[in-house]
DNA sequence: TGTACATCAGTGAACGCGCGTTCACTGATGTAC
DNA sequence: TGTACATCAGTGAACGCGCGTTCACTGATGTAC
């Protein structure tokens, strides 16, 4: 038997913000709205009445600040991508060859998908929101891309491979597969893979842009 | 104006099928959700509601064939499946050469996804039904896996390559990086592609099994 | 050859859910005077 | 120093939509007799 007692409380209900600090609210927002896509795996659970459950607030609260779901992902997707950029920087900080920073750069794209599969489906996948899909040349993804091809002529100059096609488009053959590699991983994650991520993505960059004379253990 | 004097009849109405013929609705159910599937590019809008709409019954009459959607989908994926499998073993017909065979194989494998990018999104992706998800090992697509690995060891026999690895482990590479090729092309259509799709993968499957000694256009 | 009836192949109404979106509103609080 | 009030930060009710699912039902038709 419950306790008659307890009032019904609108449980979880967020305190009003103080004048001047509703801003904070859109930030609380994408926050609850990062949450959902991480912990549902996906862009599927995301919606108004959801962010706004979770946030502890009436639904029609949310208009003042996103107009639509569509605003609220771009804000989520723009979060994701900064944080994608910082694993790929982390991953190659203080590897001064090329080769070895290229590896790094591309396992740090691996973490990311395997640490945030949700943002990584919503990054790369048929959800992301139309303003942000690429066409841009300076869309966060497309920055990525050439980030990707600097660092494979950098290895071409520094002689690390004798391939010498255009870098970008290596850049755009080595994005494909990494991106095959890791949604697999993600989207199968029970299949009995053969060897880890890591050592896929090292496997395949090594051949992909012909590098040589490294270590082939990573 | 409309002509007031047409009767509000239900549009679209499916007839009745004869007695004993029950089962050909089961049919046509699976041919309007591989329909959908086809025209919304995913699974997103296949719902029970709108299948039976798109037959033209009522939305209990799909019980009797299916429980829930998940066993409809089951049905359009097992159907993209046969047709995935068509796909590739006509593409390497009256291929003699174990290497031109394997490369024809995967520019199939890549047809099959740029003519149905919504099965191959089924298939491939997130939302594969359970029953299907490449934990038995009869499952459709590990059967297709292992296929690839079987072309792979002709390869090595045939000294086409001088690439010894376990045939499953580089099916898988190949599987991974083939995957990430042609997602990227079918959920990123407006993207400046560098090559064609068949350019990508001949250039992708060259290099992952270290084919050589072939001409190098396709 | 006729007819009763079991069965088949569905229908229609109803319910609750989550969702997006509108509209009028409320109550606290900073600020102008 | 007090107070009126504009504005800010939200609320609550309501609507229609598509969805899954239940339940009792209906009408045609093949078949047993």
């Amino acid at each position: 038997v419950d306790t008659v007692d307890t009032e019904p409380t609108k449980l979880d209900r967020r305190p009003r913000n103080r004048r001047g600090e509703g801003a904070r609210l859109r930030t609380d927002l994408i926050d609850a709205a990062t949450a959902l896509v991480a912990e549902t795996g996906g862009s599927q659970r995301l919606s108004l009445t959801a962010v706004a459950k979770k946030v502890g607030i009436a639904t029609t609260s949310v208009y003042p600040h996103f107009a639509n779901i569509e605003e609220l992902k771009v804000a989520v997707v723009e979060r994701g991508f900064a944080e994608f950029g910082r694993y790929r920087s982390s991953a190659s900080r203080s590897i001064s060859d090329p080769a070895e920073a290229l590896l790094a750069r591309c396992r740090g794209y691996g973490r990311f998908a395997v640490d945030h599969p949700g943002h990584y489906r919503l990054m790369f996948g048929p959800d992301l929101p139309e303003s942000l899909s690429y066409e841009a040349p300076d869309a966060p993804g497309r920055r990525a891309l050439r980030g990707l091809a600097d660092s494979i002529e950098q290895c071409q100059r520094a002689g690390a491979t004798d391939n010498h096609d255009d870098p970008l488009r290596l850049a755009v053959l080595v994005w494909g597969c990494l991106h095959g590699l890791v949604s697999l991983r993600i989207d199968r994650p029970r299949f009995p893979w053969p060897t880890s991520i890591d050592h896929a993505i090292d496997d395949a960059v090594r051949k992909l842009v012909g590098l040589h004379g490294l270590s082939p253990s990573s």
